[in-house]
DNA sequence: TGTACATCAGTGAACGCGCGTTCACTGATGTAC
DNA sequence: TGTACATCAGTGAACGCGCGTTCACTGATGTAC
């Protein structure tokens, strides 16, 4: 019993009048709501209400709505660099590999985070060079793909050039598959016929084809 | 004086109970919302409002608000198909050529109509199948490509294959260039260097590059 | 050719809603002495 | 170690707003006779 006694105060020390790190919980609370309500369902009261605050209370932590977004924008661009730095990972020695890995790794993303996404690349923020977090977590995504190019025109797998231009291209082509992907905007009858893992490896290697260097 | 008479009458002709085309012209204002406004100001009401109408008459042509966002990115896809129609005929004898400048002019439509492009594919419409026209005029615009494909393969400039995978694989790139450059999303130093013309005709070459036949 | 009537496009008031943002405030924290 | 006070994170009421949608209605159109 004395237990008990001491439980409750426990269970009201859930809800101090400081929060602790409204910031970081608001930012998760975004996440929740993007995956299981959608974008459109995204506001500042709703990331409020879910941690469990008042609706006034997010602005100690955010200027306005579109910085809680950049955030949570921000937040995507480092799960995802972490996703395809491990599909990387996966094949130390091979970039054609690499680029396959890291193609299917980011249509995974697309997949599993459908609303994130959009709010990553959907405009909802008027101009990403404002939020320097976020600049740099889109930066470190792109870095692997770089890396991967460099590595490959070092090896003589990958025809010479200009690395960031060949990155940004890769990038192109993946980023376009997840957004009709998960736009529904696929032709039916290529849905049918190939699922988004066949896609994206069927476009990775379509393009690397194209990468080979010039005789 | 006799004129004046009779333009009065004139003037308040315009504005008849009986609009004529309602349903056109709230397309269209819709358009004038996206090109002005943005997405985020297209609104039943404000299109209503353009339309010179009261905000209760859009319903009698469409069913709710999605209905006329689906309205808008059919017309969105016809105007798209026609431009790529248009640049594929500019070079009725070279796939690779007509690859090139289909390429560029989705990326031109992407710049002039921003907003537009992110009604047809932002994911304001949950299921675009449910729009037969929707799904048609979209089809209208993919099978351009399909044909570029396919003729490149009957005259052997171009890899054997499934024409519909290729002309996705390319349609994948062009998307993805023209949603990272109106999203502002390209790297920097790259976009320093190259500018969006170039980077379509880029992207299109090292695409094509790739479609070579094997030897 | 003229009239009665069904049809339907548009009106305007009203509904309930949730949003972003501001403001004066209160409660907790930590630092200077 | 104890106390005074500045700091600042969170509260809750209030603001003005525009939205999508419904409803009973009214005005115009066109068709049947």
């Amino acid at each position: 019993m004395d237990d008990e006694e001491i439980a409750v105060p426990q269970s009201e020390r859930e809800k101090p009048y400081h929060h602790g790190d409204l910031r970081a919980a608001l930012i998760q609370a975004g996440l929740a709501i993007l995956a299981e309500e959608g974008v459109q369902a995204l506001t500042l009261r709703a990331a409020a209400r879910r941690a469990g605050v008042s609706h006034a209370a997010p602005y100690r932590h955010f200027a306005d709505k579109e910085a809680l977004l950049a955030a949570i924008a921000e937040e995507g661009f480092n799960m995802f660099a972490a996703e395809i730095e491990a599909a990387r990972d996966r094949f130390p020695a091979s970039p054609r590999e690499q680029l396959e890995e890291t193609a299917w790794a980011y249509v995974r993303f697309a997949l599993a985070h459908p609303d994130h996404l959009r709010v990553m690349f959907g405009g909802s923020i008027e101009d990403p060079q404002v939020y320097p977090g976020l600049r740099e977590a889109g930066s470190r995504a792109f870095a692997v793909l770089v890396n991967i190019m460099r590595a490959g025109q070092d090896a003589g797998t990958i025809v010479a050039g200009e690395a960031r231009v060949l990155a940004l291209i890769a990038w192109t082509q993946v980023h376009g598959l997840s957004l009709l992907l998960i736009g529904h905007q696929v032709p039916r009858d290529v849905s049918a016929a190939l699922d988004a893992e066949q896609l994206a490896r069927i476009c990775s290697r379509q393009f690397y084809t194209g990468l080979a260097p010039r005789a």
